[in-house]
DNA sequence: GGCAGAATTCAACGTTTGTAGAGTTCAACG
DNA sequence: CGTTGAACTCTACAAACGTTGAATTCTGCC
């Protein structure tokens, strides 16, 4: 019964995306400034709406993030459709390395793969997410796609070798901003990064022991 | 005038290293936290101290930080002594990652890397302070060093493509813990990615038309 | 032996955080 | 046209944060 203010409350007119706003201004401040630097009275001012709001749609902050961080592209149909049109192993590290970058420069894949970075470095829940995600949606169509060299635990480690040289990249360029790299194109990046990548592929690398067979 | 309730306060009897064992503790909570994560409070707790004492002891959150992350040693000094030992260019990133993963299996070495990389994605500020550290000191330093071809901006070039392999090789071992690089010893990594880190150095890149000349 | 100053703790402040509940307004359907 | 439920805002709370000032106890020097 108490007089409110003016008559600003309530549902508005029109048909509501407020949610999906509510998801992208999530996205871009998970990327800023990661899982515990955003806050949802930030991602609300964003979204030009009420933090309460937020808690409304989403219940609690986990689940937002959880929903947000969810890719708007399937990375297995990305990576199948990249190596589609290369049918041999040639240039294969430079089709990988090329991939990537051109998907870290679109938008709502940038700020899904930085907010996961970013958040991963500093919660735990959060490490496990990226780690799960670069070990089975990345790691694992990787090497079903394409002919990694060996057997089992090898083909575990070069793909591991993989992720060393792409999530380096990553930081490097998106986070870190080192201007060596952060200023390099895609193609520069592609054509010296690539055979790195295809070394530890498909090269001659020396194993260890316990890969013998 | 009002009565404390017994005497637990004041001065601790012995020689006092407190103000040592807050900065270890402060250490380990950047490391394993972050800028933002780490609270004054848990590191008091963890030097088994009143907060207060932390900002009697550095003034603000801050400078404690600052404080925290000066490395208990000198990278130029360990790159030097670890690289006299090979006077020619063989094996050369073989031993600079040899070098890094036996470094950061270093207790304080540890910690300081942890955190400045750990922080370093959510805080701005950190951020700049490890893209400096990286460029200067242990970029810098390689530079100087070591015999990287070429001259001027594609030497910078160059030293950025060892960063993204190094940086990506610490974050995945270290903070991402994916199986295949954690669990793999210092010979095996240091065996397979050395090649890539020592090509980047001197080896054939195709290099774009800006580093013409 | 007294006194200055450093080491240490206590209690409290002003903010900011995530979350909760109750209230208000609109759209859709009968 | 009336009802229902979803969209939306306001106010508030309890917890945690960095920081501060005053009080207390010890050490070291004269």
């Amino acid at each position: 019964m108490t007089a409110r203010p003016a008559g600003r409350s309530g549902r508005r007119a029109g048909d509501s995306k407020t949610s999906e706003a509510i998801l992208e201004a999530a996205r871009g401040q998970f990327a800023e400034h990661g899982y515990n630097g955003a806050t949802i009275r930030a991602i609300a001012a964003r979204a030009q709406v009420d933090p309460a709001l937020v808690h409304h749609f989403y219940g609690t902050k986990e689940a937002l993030f959880a929903a947000a961080m969810r890719l708007p592209v399937v990375p297995s149909e990305v990576l199948s459709a990249a190596l589609a049109s290369k049918p041999g192993d040639r240039g294969l590290g430079e089709l990988i390395v090329r991939t990537a970058l051109t998907l870290w420069e679109t938008d709502g894949v940038r700020e899904t793969f930085l907010g996961l970075l970013r958040s991963a470095v500093t919660s735990e829940d959060a490490a496990i997410m990226l780690r799960e995600f670069v070990a089975e949606s990345i790691l694992g169509t990787l090497v079903r796609i394409v002919d990694v060299r060996g057997t089992g635990a090898e083909v575990e480690y070069r793909a591991g070798m993989v992720a060393t040289q792409m999530v380096g990249l990553g930081l490097t360029r998106l986070v870190l901003g080192l201007p060596a790299v952060a200023q390099a194109s895609v193609d520069e990046l592609a054509a010296t990064i690539g055979p790195s990548v295809e070394r530890y592929l498909t090269g001659e690398i020396k194993l260890p022991d316990r890969f013998a067979g």
